[in-house]
RNA sequence: GGGCCUUUAGCUCAGUUGGUUAGAGCAUCCCUCUGAUAAGGGGAAGGUCUCUGGUUCAAGUCCAGAAAGGCCCA
């Protein structure tokens, strides 16, 4: 016996029973013990940050991290699913800040480092609780227990261990930075922070400034900034190398004099006005390379080559005059042409904001306060061409609103773009999904890869190891060995966070000079890319497992992970081993809501996950995340459209399994006996046929990590299956009299193969309503079989049930049914009305014999006497001829319009009657003659007289809705059953009880029962049925075709 | 400003190497079937395949350009 299934499912219970067996019987751990012995499927958990409530695009993550770990497992592997938290960064500082209600680093710095760095250690478990009872609800199965976590000593002991590989390498070094900088609270902003402050419609100067040529008297490059206080730090012109630039002539007063301008020719009408200048010449932006002019200040010394023109693709001609002028301490691009032409910076501005002593006129002036003073200045030199103002968007400090510096900052870098070509290489090996990231987003993202900038002015996250002398003479500590043996003190107990690690300091083994830490902390992203390494606390323990667990063969991330922990693990596996990080990976896209909007918590349209757990479940939720669209696409996302899941899915498969597990037990089938091929029916075959395309199917897009096609096939063959197959083979499992013939026992067989190898099939993806079928259905009937399907094999596809012609014969049956109830719907004749023929015609050669075949289950599907072909020596058919473009088409090309032309003039019945009779037809076109054949054009027929006919695509059903008297009393007793049947409905019998009836009936409805009593009382299961009363028991009134009928039944 | 992605029915999505009259599900309306079904079946309605050019016998599909939206980076 199977346990009951009652039709009604309440997804909450058994969900709720699923994990409560779960976890009584440990099946997460059971599912990687039984799989020790075998091959290792490697997954990494990217770590989230625990510091907010997790929502539902950390469903949408956790759904597809863990679908391949479980179908993995299934293949035997073992997979280890290890958790792990993010803990450090500036959203946990901010999160506490916020707490405090702090604005700015000297309030922490006041507060004290100690007792922050404690508050943020806590804050990044707030919400751990959440994390975990989500996590568990939706059935992700990793192990938070043994999670690692980023801010405990061993994870950072193995972070230093890497950057002192680096070190070693020479991969670290000191550089500058340029970043957004508020000058009045004297600290960087981050990304984050700067978009905090943006504000429109800003003031600032527009000056137009001339840098004459110092080969070149009277001629000056014309060159636009909205910043005068950077031209101190000037070094260079940066132009475009492929814009074109005008030499230009113009009048510079009322005395006659003139000036040679250089600049953009795109630009020159806005900038000189249209007709105000003479060309005396023109360039190419990269014949101006080199170009050397009169510096406009010369404050600062230097050394090298400065004040000549260079190439950037930066440049542009939107604004401006196409001649860009560059002070590489204020700007990033400037900072790269300074890199790439070794042009020296000019620190002209302290960490104030202020100009530097050098700088005489404007010393400790705030920069922004001296830009009218530097034009004046530049005016009365004769250097300035025009003022204005200039309204742009330019951020600000979100703290204390003054406006934000591009800055140089010393920091610490990684340099990568030494190993540019094997980041590339390795990248190359990576299977991507979707597959345009690699070369797309992340793989451009290599191409222009700049040094990894390391270093971060702030208190909560890993210090960066490396500690300096007075002379700036720096080392890299590598272990808390080496920092306890330097310093002279056993240092295993200290807390390796600041302020306590910045306590320590040594002595410089070459020079004994005391050396202290720096005061950066490493990016937290290098914290996430470290994982593969830091998470088993390698090389100082675990070697063999790390070993074992590098690189992974699958990680899972959204698509603003390119930059962050993607880039992170590909860059450190690449310097540190030479290899990738990652094998597969799916990239996911945004999650957004019903709207087509991203959620975000200022919208307020956050759809909160466990709204959707408690409507409609965990595996509806995951069904639909994995079917609704690509995983590489931004999704939209409704309460309603999971809802839509359980109603087009679920519903229709539990039916199924329902009503499978009820007839068994009434039947008292049991599994183990595979019925001989014999008994099996073409629609038995048929459907299994399309399992094992299913299973082999399915099985390959789980290889390509293709979750669309893993998962949308199974909702087409549980349509099939319930729809078709269940539908037509009903009668097999209903059994009012006599015995199981061998083909019922088949029927039971091949539903009951069908529902415990879709269950596997669906393990990973719904893993609560799979388990609940396959204890069901299997463990209850063998108790040898694995206790869960998580701990089951992966089913293999047994290939020789595969049969193509029968899967396409059957596409066809299909389409004949469709096509007679839309006949019979023209006709007006409904279903419970027997009609005695319906014929088919089919438009290729060869396809009617199906319907021959068929017959019988047509004829009942339709509820007709006699299935035929429309026979083409009639002349009840025409013929109308539809050449196919493809086949033609490729075949003759150019001359395909004017075949086309001559099959439509010649005679359709003549050629329709030879092509589907097999014969080649010659055409004459052009004066050459052509042979068509019969694959190359479709021959479509239609009734003539007497037929009612519904047609598609050349496929036709003709209906004979001709009625005898027999028909009609044939269609009256099926009324009869049907009121008879709705009747025990209502009145609660049971399926297999048997009843009584009585009835009154006007005459035509009653000759029809008695002509059809056998018939009545089989299908109702009625053993005394007679006209009359039934005093007191059910009874149902109706009136239909014109009959009336009153009747009673009891169960007996 | 740069890069990547998306754009097909009211909604969510398919659409093979270019090839018949561009499909499915949901939603709407009408009809129907049913002792598994919360369902199923049939029909109706719903489309300038974002736009403009080009290649081709043939373009939703290939090429070029544009537009709108999203993401990332400046």
């Amino acid at each position: 016996m199977f346990n009951p299934v009652s039709p009604k499912l309440d997804i909450q219970k058994l969900e709720g029973d699923v994990l409560a067996f779960w976890k009584r019987e440990a099946i997460f751990q059971k599912s990687m013990d039984s799989r020790k012995g075998g091959q290792r499927y490697v997954f990494y958990e990217g770590p989230p940050t625990a510091n907010g409530k997790p929502g539902s695009h950390h469903v949408l993550a956790r759904a597809f991290k863990d679908m391949f770990p479980r179908f993995q497992a299934m293949r035997g592997k073992y997979v280890l699913r290890r958790g792990g938290w993010d803990t450090h960064g500036l959203p946990v500082e901010i999160e506490v800040e916020k707490q405090l209600g702090f604005s700015g680093k000297e309030q922490i710095e006041k507060y004290g480092i100690a007792e922050f760095n404690a508050k943020c250690r806590k804050s990044a478990f707030d919400y751990i609780q959440d994390w975990e009872r989500m996590t568990e609800r939706i059935g992700f199965w990793v192990d938070l227990r043994t999670a690692y976590v980023t801010y405990t000593n061993e994870y950072i002991e193995s972070v230093w261990w890497i950057l002192r590989q680096f070190w070693d390498k020479g991969l670290l070094y000191q550089g500058f930075k340029v970043v957004p900088y508020c000058a009045r609270c004297g600290t960087p902003l981050s990304d984050h922070e700067v978009s905090l402050g943006y504000e429109e419609d800003t003031e600032d100067p527009s000056v137009y400034i001339r840098f004459p040529l110092k080969d070149e008297p009277g001629t000056s490059f014309l060159v636009w900034t909205t910043t005068p206080w950077t031209l101190p730090g000037n070094v260079a012109l940066a132009v475009h190398p492929d814009v074109l630039y005008l030499k230009v002539e113009r009048k510079t007063g009322e005395n006659g004099q003139t000036e040679k301008l250089i600049l953009a020719k795109d630009l020159a009408d806005k900038v000189l006005g249209e007709g105000q200048y003479k060309v005396v010449g023109d360039y190419k932006g990269k014949e101006l390379k080199g170009k050397r002019y009169n510096p406009l200040y010369s404050f600062m010394p230097f050394e090298g080559k400065a004040h000549y023109v260079v190439l950037g693709d930066f440049v542009t001609t939107s604004d401006g005059t196409g001649v860009v002028h560059q002070a590489p301490a204020f700007g990033a691009d400037d900072m790269k042409m300074a890199d790439d032409n070794d042009l020296p910076v000019l620190m002209t501005v302290d960490e104030r904001g202020q100009f530097v002593d050098a700088v005489k006129p404007w010393r400790g002036m705030w920069v922004k306060d001296a830009d009218p003073m530097i034009t004046r200045d530049l005016n009365d030199r004769g250097l300035l061409f025009q003022s204005g103002t200039y309204l742009h968007t330019y951020p600000f400090c979100w703290r204390c609103h003054t406006p934000l510096l591009y800055y140089a900052r010393s920091t610490w870098y990684i340099e990568t773009t030494r190993h540019k070509k094997q980041l590339n290489d390795l990248n190359a090996t990576i299977n991507w999904v979707p597959d345009h990231i690699k070369h797309g987003r992340f793989g451009n993202w290599l191409e222009n890869n700049v040094d990894w900038a390391l270093g971060r002015e702030r208190y909560w996250g890993t210090p960066l190891p490396v500690w300096v002398d007075e002379d700036g003479d720096p080392y890299c500590v590598g272990s808390i060995a080496e920092l306890s043996r330097l310093s002279g003190r056993d240092l295993s107990d200290l807390d390796l966070h600041r302020p306590f690690v910045d306590e320590i300091t040594f002595p410089n083994p070459k020079t004994g000079k005391t050396m202290s830490r720096v005061p950066e902390l490493i990016d937290v992203w290098f914290d996430s890319g470290a994982m593969p390494v830091a998470q088993w606390h390698y090389p100082f323990e675990n070697k063999e497992m790390f070993e074992e667990q590098f690189p992974a063969d699958y990680i899972c991330e959204a698509i603003d992970q390119t930059r962050g922990w993607f880039y992170s693990l590909h860059a450190i596996a690449t310097l540190l081993f030479d290899s990738v990080s990652f094998k597969n990976v799916i990239c996911l896209g945004h999650i957004l809501d019903g709207e087509g909007q991203k959620m975000s918590k200022s919208k307020g349209n956050i759809v909160d996950p466990w709204s959707v757990l408690n409507a409609n479940g965990a595996d509806a939720f995951r069904w639909y995340l994995y079917t609704a669209s690509p995983p590489g696409n931004s999704r939209r996302f409704s309460v309603d459209l999971v809802g839509e899941v359980v109603r087009n899915f679920i519903l229709p498969l539990w039916n199924t399994y329902s009503f499978f597990v009820t007839y068994a037990n009434l039947a008292h089938w049991k599994p183990g006996h595979e019925p001989p091929t014999s008994a099996l029916t073409p629609l038995d075959k048929w459907i299994l046929s399309e399992l094992h395309t299913l299973v082999r199917d399915v099985t390959d897009a789980y290889e390509r990590y293709d979750v669309t096609d893993a998962t949308r096939p199974i909702e087409r063959f549980v349509d099939s299956l319930s729809n078709w197959w269940l539908r037509r083979s009903r009668r097999r499992f209903w059994k009012s009299e006599g015995e199981m013939t061998e083909s019922d026992r088949a029927a039971y067989s091949t539903l009951h193969e069908c529902l415990v190898t879709v269950s596997k099939l669906l393990a990973p993806a719904m893993p609560f309503m799979s388990d609940a079928m396959h204890r069901n259905l299997v463990v209850s009937a063998d108790a040898n079989a694995p206790a869960s399907v998580h701990l089951a094999d992966w089913p293999g596809a047994q290939l020789w049930k595969i049969d193509e012609t029968l899967m396409n014969e059957m596409r066809m049956i299909m389409r004949a049914a469709s096509l007679g109830h839309a006949a019979r719907a023209k006709a007006n004749r409904k279903v419970r009305q027997p009609l005695s023929e319906c014929a088919f015609s089919a438009p290729l050669a060869g396809e009617a014999a199906a319907i021959k075949t068929y017959a019988e289950l047509l004829a009942d599907e339709l509820n007709v006497k006699t299935i035929s072909v429309l026979d083409h020596a009639e002349e009840a058919v025409t013929y109308s001829l539809n050449p196919l473009p493809k086949q033609l088409g490729q075949k003759h090309g150019a001359k395909f319009p004017k075949i086309k032309a001559a099959l439509l003039a010649s005679d359709q019945s003549a050629l329709g009657r030879a092509l589907l009779s097999g014969q080649p037809v010659l055409l004459n076109v052009d004066g050459e003659s052509i042979s068509v054949l019969p694959g190359e054009v479709e021959v479509r027929q239609n009734a003539r007289g007497g037929y009612v006919v519904a047609e598609e695509a050349g496929y036709l059903a003709a209906l004979k809705t001709d009625l005898t008297p027999e028909l009609v009393r044939e269609g009256l007793a099926r009324e009869f059953v049907r009121r008879v049947q709705d009747l025990r409905k209502s009145a609660g019998l049971d399926i297999s009880d048997r009843i009584v009836v009585r009835y009154t009936a006007t005459p035509t409805l009653g000759e029809a029962v008695t002509a059809f009593a056998d018939y009545i009382t089989g299908e109702t299961l009625c053993i005394d049925l007679a006209p009359g009363e039934l005093p007191g028991a059910a009874s149902a009134e109706d009136a239909f075709d014109g009959e009336i009928l009153k009747v009673m039944l009891a169960k007996k």
